[in-house]
RNA sequence: GGAGAGAUGGCAGAGUGGUCGAUUGCGGCGGUCUUGAAAACCGUUGACUGUUAAAGGUCCGGGGGUUCGAAUCCCUCUCUCUCCGCCA
């Protein structure tokens, strides 16, 4: 959520901003405007009349204390027009209050100066490419039939007792899995992020801080009974770790990883491009989550990215790196990067990975703060990226190692597999 | 699922109608002392809003009510804890 003080002083600039994610309502940021006057008004004459309600009660328990009920039952019928102007104001106060908040939430987070214009992932910004597409035999198989032919997963069995999009890992397939969750935790621990194991259903005040709610709440699996949702990242309760934070401005950077499996609902996407890995309801990933100070966020950002290339690196896979564009970025990030694997049967990039820094977006309702080298509040930066996903890295793992022998395992995974072919 | 207790500042924990944004202790910060540190002693230490700066206003789990005045009384919701039951 962006700040209303910011908007209030920087309404060109955020026009300008909100014109390159592609946003229409900027009307909106008047309203917002307008709103907020209306609101320090209306909050201005609440203050004075309460301070003179305030006065005047303490008068009153004054004079009572002193014996001078007359005086004090004088006073006391003045009190009348003071209470009905404060129910009057504080009733409007809630009104404009909500209003703003509602036009408030409406508005995306600003893009960085960085951020390319564009309206289609077609309109993203290729940063870099590394490493060389494999060329495979022409009888090459596509992961689904790879993960049928070495029995690795089972998507049927997975449909039979819940649905599409839970698959059953079996055999290698299940010990490939665990083995990358491995990999992926120990690298982060190595790069200085602390791991925990968070919930992995959160309440309605985790995902409003992180901004899945209310606007994404068609996407996640919700219990009813209980008012809980399932996560559908393990940003959503690591960065809720910190809210309502003060931190200290030492504190930062935080940093924490975190396995979890992952639910999304993924309403309306279905078709030959979601076959097999593509898409899941229920996947595993490992997630790189940092509080930045807002001086450095951009480089930390950069050391993400950069994390995340290594393991793709490590794991020899083919990617590109990706800066979205305007219209291609969610509504609560400032800068995202994609990175992409070059999934050779299905001949199509395939999204493993997404970097983002949120600014003061997400720690704005969060409440994360830190105390500034003036000892001032401030908000903190808040940033998360997939260190990795698993499905899609498995799936481009599959098509790409396949050889007449069988699938080959890269080298780093070997210590975590135990074995160094699929056959 | 049944029964009970509770929710106050970073933590612990006072406070049953006005002088309470809130005693005190711990912790934090600053200082004295010390070669340095510890201990001891002294001081200081919530957030939001608002203003050039003040003043002022709001906040004692959330919401509502009684009252001139509510942390304190009433209603309601949520959450937490304890015991019993069930159970990995």
């Amino acid at each position: 959520m962006l700040q209303v003080s910011y908007i209030r002083d920087n309404r060109e600039k955020v026009l300008e901003r909100l014109a390159v994610k592609n946003f229409k309502q900027s009307e909106l940021v008047d309203e917002v405007i307008q709103l907020d006057n209306d609101r320090r008004q209306t909050q201005n004459r609440l203050d004075g009349v309460s301070a003179e309600a305030n006065s005047a009660a303490k008068q009153i328990g004054e004079l009572m204390r002193t014996g001078k009920k007359d005086e004090a039952e004088a006073i006391k019928t003045k009190t009348g027009a003071w209470k009905e102007e404060i129910r009057a104001l504080g009733d409007k106060l809630a009104v404009v209050e909500d209003e703003l908040q509602q036009k408030l939430l409406l508005l995306p987070n600003l893009p960085h100066v960085s951020v390319p214009k564009g309206i289609t992932p077609e309109d993203n910004e290729v940063v870099l490419e590394h490493g060389s597409k494999p060329n495979l035999p022409a009888n090459a198989l596509p992961h689904w039939e790879l993960a049928v032919k070495y029995k690795l997963i089972d998507f049927e069995l997975g449909v039979k007792i819940t649905g599409a999009g839970f698959p059953v890992y079996i055999g290698k397939g299940a010990k490939l899995q665990r083995a990358l969750i491995a990999y992926f935790l120990d690298e982060a621990e190595k790069a200085g992020f602390a791991e925990v194991i968070p919930p992995l259903v959160v309440n309605e005040a985790s995902g409003f801080g992180t901004t899945q709610l209310p606007d994404k709440e068609g996407q996640m699996y919700y219990i009813n009974e209980d008012k809980l949702y399932l996560i559908p990242t393990a940003e959503v309760p690591v960065t809720n770790l910190y809210r309502d934070v003060i931190l200290k401005a030492d504190d930062l950077p935080v940093k924490n990883c975190a396995y979890t499996q992952c639910f999304r609902r993924e309403a309306g996407s279905y078709g030959a491009h979601v076959r097999g890995l593509n898409r899941l309801h229920q996947f595993d990933k490992v997630e790189i989550v940092q509080v930045a100070h807002p001086d450095n966020s951009y480089d930390v950002l950069e050391q993400m990215s950069a994390h995340v290339q290594g393991l793709l690196q490590k794991l020899q896979l083919p990617y590109r790196v990706l800066r979205l564009c305007g219209g291609d970025m969610s509504f609560s990030s400032a800068l995202t990067y994609d990175m992409e694997t070059w999934s050779a049967a299905q001949q199509r990039w395939l999204e493993v990975s997404s970097v983002s820094n949120f600014e003061t977006f997400q720690s704005n309702r969060l409440k994360l703060r830190f105390r500034n080298a003036e000892g001032k509040m401030q908000l903190a930066h808040t940033l998360n990226g997939s260190a990795l996903a698993l499905p899609r890295i498995v799936a481009t793992l599959l098509e790409n190692n396949q050889t007449g022998r069988g699938i080959k395992i890269p080298e780093v995974l070997v210590p975590y597999t135990k074995f160094e072919w699929i056959e």
